[in-house]
DNA sequence: ATAATAATTAAACAAACGTTTAATTTAAAC
DNA sequence: GTTTAAATTAAACGTTTGTTTAATTATTAT
C-alpha cells in the first residue's frame, strides 16, 4: 500500500476535512477541490469515499506504530517512567488529534463498520507496555498493588480529549488567546498535571 | 417553550439517531419514521432540521440543570464530598450519554454554529462548586495546595467518554458480555477508580 | 516513433437530501 | 351546527450527494 504523492494530498485534506466536518459532513466534492484534483479521482485512486476513510485510518495508524517506545528501555526508574510514557501519550494523541477525532468518531459510529484491529492492536500494545512499567514499580515497592491498569489509559487520553473538545471553553477559561500559547499549555501544564495525576494514583498510601 | 408528546417523540428518536450516526448521517426521514409522524411534521414543529438540534440541545441541558447537586450541601467531610460529586458527575453524564455525544461532535464540528452558552453555564456552575470543595479540603489541611482545579473535570469526565467511546474494546477486555453488566461495571469498579484517582491527586504527598 | 498503460477531465447519472406546497382531516371555540 | 384554528398528509420542489461514463491527455515501455 504505497500511495503517490496526490493520493497523500487527497488523504491528508480529507482528514482534516473529515475532522473538522465529520465524515457525512464532508462532500467528495469539497476533498477534491481543497486537493485540487477532479472529483473523479477520488473514486479512482480509492474506489470510494468509504473506501478513502478506510485507507486514511490504515495510512496513519501504521506511521502512528512506527513511533516505536523503545524510549523506555532506558535504566530509568518506574516512575520516570510513568512521566516519560504520560508525556509520550499526551504528545502523541494531541500532534495526531485529526485521526483522533475521526476514530472517536467512527468508534460510536452505528452505521459504518470499519475495521479496526489495528487500532485495537495498538490498544493492547500500550496496555502491555504500561502493565510491565507498573508491575516493575510494584516489584520495587514504589506502586501499590490495587490498581485498575486497564482504566490508566482511559485517564490520560480521555482528559486530553475532553480538554480538546473543549477547547473554545477552556481557552477563554485558562486565557490561552494564541494557538502557539494553548499548544504550550497542553504539552507543559496540562502534561504535568496528567503526570501528577497518574503518580499520585499509583503511589499514594492505601487508607 | 413547552412541547407537546408528539414533539418529544420527535426529540427523543433524533436524539437516539444524533448519537448513533451523527447529525449529517441522519436524515429528517428516518427521524420521521421512527417517531411515527409524517417528514413534514419536523419543519412544522421546529423548522428545522438544525433547529430541532438546537431545540433538542436546550431541552436536555434544561432538564440536566434540574438535577441540582443540593446534595453537597450536607455535613461531611471535604474527602466524601469529592467522592460523592464524582459518582454525581459519572452517573449524569453516563445517563445523558447520548446528548453528550451529539454535544461531543457539535463542539468540535466547524460547519454548525450552536448557541451553546447554556453549557458553558453549566460547566463553570460546576466548576465554582468543585472550587469551594476544594478550598474546604485545604483550609482543612487534607487537601494539598497545588492543585489545577481547572483540569479536574477533564479527568473525570474525559475518562469516563473515553472509556464508553471504546466500549466494544473494554467489553471485550474486562469480560463484560452483557449491558447490564457493563453499566453495573461504570457505576462500580470505573466510577471508585475515578473517586481514588482524584482522591490521590487531591491529598498525595509532594514529592 | 509506436503501442500500451495510466492519469485526468467534463458531463451525466440516479438516488437521497431538506424543505415547501396545497389539500384534507381533526380538534376547539362559539 | 357552524366557524376557526391546528394537525396531518402525499406529492412535488430544487439541490446536493456519491459514483460512473466516455473521451482526452500524459506517461511509460518497446
Amino acid at each position: 500500500m504505497e500511495f503517490n504523492e496526490k493520493q497523500i494530498e487527497i488523504l491528508t485534506v480529507a482528514e482534516k476535512l473529515f475532522a473538522d466536518e465529520g465524515f457525512d459532513g464532508t462532500s467528495v466534492r469539497e476533498i477534491a477541490q481543497l486537493a485540487q484534483v477532479n472529483v473523479a479521482m477520488i473514486s479512482y485512486y480509492f474506489g470510494s469515499k468509504e473506501k478513502l476513510l478506510e485507507a486514511l485510518v490504515l495510512f496513519r495508524i501504521k506511521s502512528m506504530k512506527l513511533q516505536l517506545e523503545n524510549l523506555l528501555q532506558e535504566n530509568s526508574s518506574p516512575i520516570e517512567k510513568i512521566e516519560k510514557l504520560v508525556a509520550l501519550y499526551i504528545k502523541r494523541v494531541y500532534s495526531n488529534r485529526c485521526i483522533y477525532q475521526i476514530l472517536h468518531f467512527e468508534l460510536s459510529n452505528k452505521k459504518r463498520e470499519l475495521n479496526l484491529e489495528v487500532f485495537t492492536q495498538v490498544k493492547n500494545d500500550n496496555l502491555e507496555l504500561l502493565r510491565n512499567i507498573i508491575r516493575e514499580g510494584q516489584l520495587q515497592g514504589v506502586f501499590q498493588q490495587e490498581v485498575n491498569i486497564e482504566l490508566l489509559s482511559s485517564t490520560i487520553i480521555g482528559s486530553l480529549t475532553h480538554f480538546h473538545m473543549n477547547k473554545p471553553y477552556f481557552k477563554e477559561l485558562l486565557h490561552l488567546p494564541t494557538e502557539a500559547s494553548y499548544e504550550h499549555y497542553v504539552l507543559t501544564t496540562f502534561t504535568t498535571h496528567i503526570q501528577k495525576t497518574i503518580k499520585a494514583l499509583l503511589t499514594h498510601e492505601d487508607n
